[in-house]
DNA sequence: CAGTATCCCTCCTGATACTG
DNA sequence: CAGTATCAGGAGGGATACTG
C-alpha cells in the first residue's frame, strides 16, 4: 500500500537520519559545549585546567566527555611521557568550525532565554 | 583573598549563566528540535499529527515536550471546545526565529557527523 | 597530574491502560 | 481526539577512593 510505505519511509528518515537529532545527541548535553567553548578561547588546556574551569564537573565526566569529543575528531589529545603526566587538549579544525554555531546559539539564547 | 573571589566569580558565570548550556538544556534533547522542525515546515499541526509524524515518541513524552515548549513561548496551543477535541499547535514568532539556528546545525551536522 | 574503579541513586523514558 | 495515570527498567551522573 502506498500510504503505508510513505509512512515507513518518513519514520525511518526521522529516526535515523535527522541531522539535528544526531547533532544534539553527539554535541549537546551538559558538558561538551562548555568544553568546546573553553577550548575556542584558550587554544590549549590541560586536564586539570579544564577540571578547574568547569564548575561542578567530576573527573569521571570530564574524561568521558573528552574521549567522546576525541572520537568525533573534534579535539586532539596530546600526552607527554613525563612525570608527573602532562596532557594537552586542543580543538581540531573540525572542532574550531563549531565556533560559528556556538556563537549564534549564544546570541539567540541571550536574547530569548534566561 | 582576591584569587579566591576570582575563582568563585568564574564558576558562577559558567554554572548559571552559560547561554549555550541553557540553550542545550531547554531546546536540546531528543524531541524538541524535531517538533520545532516539523512545525517550521507544516505551520499548524494537531496532537495526533505530531504523534504520527514523530517516530518512537509516546503520547506522554509528546505532551510533556509540548508543554515545555509552550512555557518557553516557542509554540502556541489552540484548543477548540468541540467533541472530539481538537488542539492545534503552531510556532510563535520566537519559535520561528529558531529556523536559522536549526538550519545551520543541520548543515554542519550533514557535513561533519553521521 | 591525569586519570580509573566502584558504588549508589535519581531521573528520564517507554509501555500500557485509562478518560473527558 | 488529546491527553493523564501508573509502573518499571536502565542509563546517566555524582561522590569517593585509589593508581601509574
Amino acid at each position: 500500500m502506498k500510504t503505508e510505505e510513505k509512512i515507513v519511509e518518513k519514520k525511518y528518515q526521522q529516526a535515523k537520519e535527522c541531522p539535528i537529532t544526531i547533532f544534539m545527541e553527539q554535541i549537546g548535553g551538559k558538558w561538551k559545549p562548555v568544553i568546546i567553548w573553553l577550548l575556542l578561547s584558550n587554544e590549549v588546556m590541560r586536564f586539570n585546567e579544564l577540571d578547574k574551569a568547569i564548575d561542578g564537573i567530576s573527573q569521571k565526566m570530564l574524561s568521558q566527555q573528552l574521549k567522546d569529543l576525541e572520537k568525533l575528531n573534534l579535539i586532539d589529545r596530546k600526552s607527554y611521557p613525563v612525570i608527573p603526566p602532562k596532557v594537552e587538549y586542543r580543538l581540531t579544525e573540525k572542532g574550531k568550525s563549531l565556533k560559528e554555531i556556538l556563537t549564534i546559539i549564544m546570541n539567540w539564547s541571550n536574547q530569548n532565554l534566561r
